[in-house]
RNA sequence: GCCCGGGUGGCGGAACGGUAGACGCGAGGGGCUUAAACCCCCUUGAGCUUUCGCAGCUCGUGUGGGUUCGAAUCCCACCCCGGGCACCA
């Protein structure tokens, strides 16, 4: 057990700052001895201690204040997996930081925790278990709950939310219908993932090389009634204000551009050789028509049907198109050799009224464009692949240059073999063909997009019911608004047999229809978890709101998100159904902004042997474990340290070891008794101190945490190297307070312990941020480094201000220089005083 | 396959187009100790030269080219690794 002596140790130096073992020398005797005068840093009662106080104290919970500068920080809600892992650790250790930094320097910071606690594994759990969902969902929350307050992480848990809850989910449905009234939720067949033995529909995930991960059986498609959110409609805006986004990491940013892939094009009809039959196809270079030598539809295309009957090659289509519904998205276009299939009829080139075969081929898609393709090999990788596979014609309609030795040319150049359009440079041409297309009315200048509408609807137990219900004579009907929530009931038996498990409660299914109260029966599909999370940041505003899903005018005090932190691999989809339905409620005028997140942080994974550290693959490390040996702030300042945020980095153990050296360093210099020496000179610690103010602050606004541990440890060395050789009282004090305060968004337990025992009533984390003077923490001279052809030849210590004729005469004079000069011609000589010379010689 | 990132010592990483390897880990040596741990000090990219001087030289940031007085950094090509690909969240 360790002392405690709460005693203002400061003072009584202070009052006694005088050297009493002065050496001959007038400096300071410190002797080297380093014993415990006051006491350990035991970081686990030091840890409990500060997080009772925080919580007491209610400094992280806020209200709307219009008096203050308001700061939104949000970390991505969690799903309750059940414990905290790394990922979480350094995703909190983040956000908290940030809160600490923002409300030291005067912010009104909002920084909520909730749960994305629908969704798959509970489910999956319950199945096996038995469990109901919400028992095991809530441990898991309670465990995390406490698990996170122990990293130290702050947050106004009085604005706690679980997506589960019906006080949440109730609006998830609300929101429901406000997408229904505007006519952006619909209904359509779409395939699903089916597992014959099962009887059930399979998420992506739970599909393994084609077959059901739980029992082995080949997966096949299905089509099914579908809910979707009619998110194409957003699809140009959703565009163009990623250019606003300029906070955002650009990667995320392409990523979506990308993703939403606008192209221009046309959209023309082909008829079908010897028959009435034509279909529509959609390309982006209409220019190379006349190199069109084939056509090909998607597996699933309408037509197919119609020309593969009792065609020649009937039985091999039938069992390509089987195969082809095996096969997911993704296998369907990896697949390096390009496979498809004859139909036995013959498409009509309208421009020349060339027949040219017609193809099934899985590389197209139904889901994107018209799921037909007009095929041009000269001009088109893919195609010249299966133009080269199945023998068939290739005719070049742009030229190559001479030395071209590729297969598809793809890029801009003069058009031939094209009839009318030879000679033209693309963009000509292609606004020539799609003009033609117009006057003879087969065709349109169009914009397509890759982007698809947000099918919501999930044949599932743990998600908010959809507020639908069908009746036989009304159609589709909307539960009146008045009537929700609807209550998601419970059940016993969350086996699959075929239909959301809710299907199987006749007595919750059958209900009356809220337009002519006759039979009918509710939508037993739930709504994605993307549909939680999709606005949980509006909630997060006006959490306890029993009469809407938020107030609007407290959302428009806090909103947008000032800070929004968490993984890449949400770059794409969470995000892009965030700012959708941001720009809904928007337009509904509910929300004050366009756009949900000003700025955005993707941070990187935790690795261990180069893998992505998970539970599946064991090679976990507890973070509870860390708290108890090495403590919270170790471990925070590890995550910060271990590298740059956003890149994905290595896990070592070691690396925490290192941390809390340097935190016991630090506690060690300010905890133990310095003897003061007021005649030491103290210029070079109080300048690296301001440095060290000013490089933390700017690394913290940079979000380049990792480098701005270094400094701290850089400082605190310096300390203990001034407590040993002499120091003054004022100098101490000055220097450590800047460490304390500096670390306290970083390592808060450590900080306001020292904080408190080094004399301060306050709490650290409402004081205010430090500054530095530039004056001081300007460097006077520096290392300035010579060059002969950009070889460094020397080195010569001088004033940071010295002119560029100063720096090159020092240069030139410099004997080693002039040793690699010899003999040769000077003939430039590159000045970038003070830091360089270069002198170019030939 | 498509889209987006990334490759720097034994390891994590640092470096406005201007001293490559800050800081930390690990390793080696020394001190403290009866001893060990802790702690403290020193060394630590490779190779060569050496009058052994905190001396000098050459090479070195995935590979090959290019731009530049000067490239880890910018451009082109290639190789390798990671993330996403619409029902995991």
């Amino acid at each position: 057990m360790s002392m405690v002596f709460n005693v203002d140790f400061m003072s009584i130096e202070r009052e006694g700052s005088r050297s009493i073992d002065a050496d001959s020398d007038g400096h300071a005797a410190f002797n080297g001895h380093y014993s415990l005068l006051f006491m350990d840093y035991d970081h686990q009662k030091i840890e409990a201690k500060w997080q009772e106080k925080w919580a007491e104290a209610a400094t992280f919970e806020v209200e709307v204040d219009d008096e203050m500068p308001k700061f939104y920080n949000l970390c991505m809600y969690p799903y309750p997996s059940g414990a905290l892992h790394q990922g979480h650790v350094r995703n909190y250790t983040f956000g908290d930081l940030l809160t600490r930094y923002k409300t030291m320097n005067g912010f009104n910071v909002l920084s909520p925790m909730g749960w994305d606690s629908f969704g798959l594994p509970a489910e999956n759990a319950a199945i096996e278990t038995g469990i109901h969902p919400r028992e095991n969902t809530e441990a898991q929350i309670r465990t995390m709950t406490q698990q996170i307050k122990q990293l130290g992480a702050m947050y106004d848990w009085t604005r706690e939310l679980a997506s589960h809850s019906v006080s949440y989910y109730r609006w998830d449905q609300w929101l429901f219908l406000q997408l229904w009234d505007q006519g952006l939720a619909y209904k359509r067949e779409a395939p699903v993932n089916w597992c014959p033995k099962d009887q059930t529909v399979l998420a992506n995930e739970q599909v393994v090389d084609g077959v059901c991960e739980r029992c082995g059986t080949p997966v096949e498609k299905r089509n099914l009634a579908q809910w979707f959110f009619k998110i194409t409609d957003f699809a140009e805006r959703l565009l163009d204000d990623l250019d606003q986004l300029d906070e955002w990491p650009d990667r995320v940013r392409t990523m979506q551009r990308n993703w939403i892939g606008k192209s221009r094009g046309a959209r023309f009809s082909i008829r079908v050789a010897d028959s009435d039959l034509s279909f529509e196809v959609f390309t982006t270079r209409p220019d190379t028509i006349f190199g069109m030598t084939f056509a090909v539809l998607a597996p699933e295309h309408p037509l197919v049907e119609q020309l593969i009957s009792d065609g020649p090659n009937e039985k091999e289509a039938r069992d390509y198109i089987l195969a082809a519904g095996r096969a997911s998205e993704i296998e369907r276009l990896s697949e390096g050799d390009k496979t498809g299939v004859f139909t036995g009829g013959y498409a009509v080139n309208p421009v020349n009224g060339a027949s040219v075969p017609l193809y099934i081929a899985d590389y197209v898609l139904m889901g994107y464009g018209t799921g037909a393709i007009m095929a041009v090999p000269g001009q088109d990788q893919r195609d010249w692949d299966f133009a080269s596979k199945y023998g068939i014609d290739i005719v070049r309609t742009v030229q190559p240059p001479a030395d071209f030795d590729g297969e598809a040319y793809v890029v801009e150049g003069v058009t031939v073999n094209s009839g009318f359009l030879d000679g033209m440079q693309r963009d000509k041409a292609v606004d020539t063909i799609i003009d033609w297309f117009v006057e003879e009315g087969i065709g349109e200048r169009t914009i397509q997009y890759r982007l698809r509408d947000w099918l919501i609807s999930r044949q599932r137990y743990w998600g908010s019911p959809i507020p639908m219900v069908n009746c036989p004579d009304c159609g589709l009907v909307p539960v009146p608004e008045d009537e929700l929530p609807v209550v998601l009931p419970d059940i016993r038996d969350f086996a699959p047999k075929g239909q959301s498990p809710l299907a199987a409660l006749e007595e919750w299914v059958v209900t009356t229809c809220p337009s002519c109260g006759g039979q009918a029966r509710r939508e037993t599909d739930t709504m994605d978890t993307f549909v939680d999370s999709s606005w949980y940041f509006f909630r997060f505003a006006d959490p306890l709101n029993e009469e809407m899903a938020f107030d609007p005018a407290k959302a428009a005090y806090w909103m947008p998100v000032d800070q929004y932190i968490g993984g890449v691999e949400h770059a794409v989809l969470h995000l892009l159904y965030a700012r959708f339905i941001t720009k809904f409620l928007f337009d509904r005028g509910l929300s004050s902004v366009e756009e949900p997140f000003a700025r955005l942080f993707t941070q990187g994974m935790i690795t261990l042997d180069g893998a992505k550290m998970s539970k599946s693959k064991g090679n976990v490390v507890d973070p509870l474990d860390l708290f108890e040996s090495h403590g919270a702030d170790a471990l925070r300042l590890y995550h910060l340290f271990m590298g740059p945020p956003t890149d994905d980095a290595g896990w070592d153990t070691n690396g925490v070891d290192g941390t809390l050296r340097f935190l016991e360093r630090l506690w060690k210099v300010v905890t133990e008794k310095t003897t003061f020496d007021d005649r030491a000179d103290s210029t070079e610690l109080i300048a690296e101190a301001h440095r060290t103010i000013k490089k933390v602050t700017e690394d913290i606004d940079r979000f380049r945490f990792n480098t701005a541990v270094p400094p701290l440890m850089t400082l605190t060395t310096s300390l203990i190297d001034a407590a040993r050789t002499g120091i003054r009282g004022d100098v101490f004090e000055f220097v450590s307070e800047a460490l304390i305060k500096l670390l306290a968004p970083m390592a808060p337990h450590l900080a306001h312990e020292l904080w408190e025992l080094t004399g301060h009533d306050s709490m650290l984390a409402t004081e205010s941020w430090p500054t530095w003077d530039p004056d001081v923490a300007k460097q006077t001279s520096v290392t300035m480094v010579i060059q002969v052809n950009g070889k460094l030849r020397d080195r010569i210590e001088v004033d940071v201000d010295i002119s560029a004729d100063r720096a090159k005469e020092l240069a030139l004079g410099s004997e080693k220089v002039a040793a690699w000069i010899d003999g040769k011609q000077v003939q430039r000589v590159i000045v970038r005083e003070p830091n360089l010379v270069n002198v170019v010689v030939g």
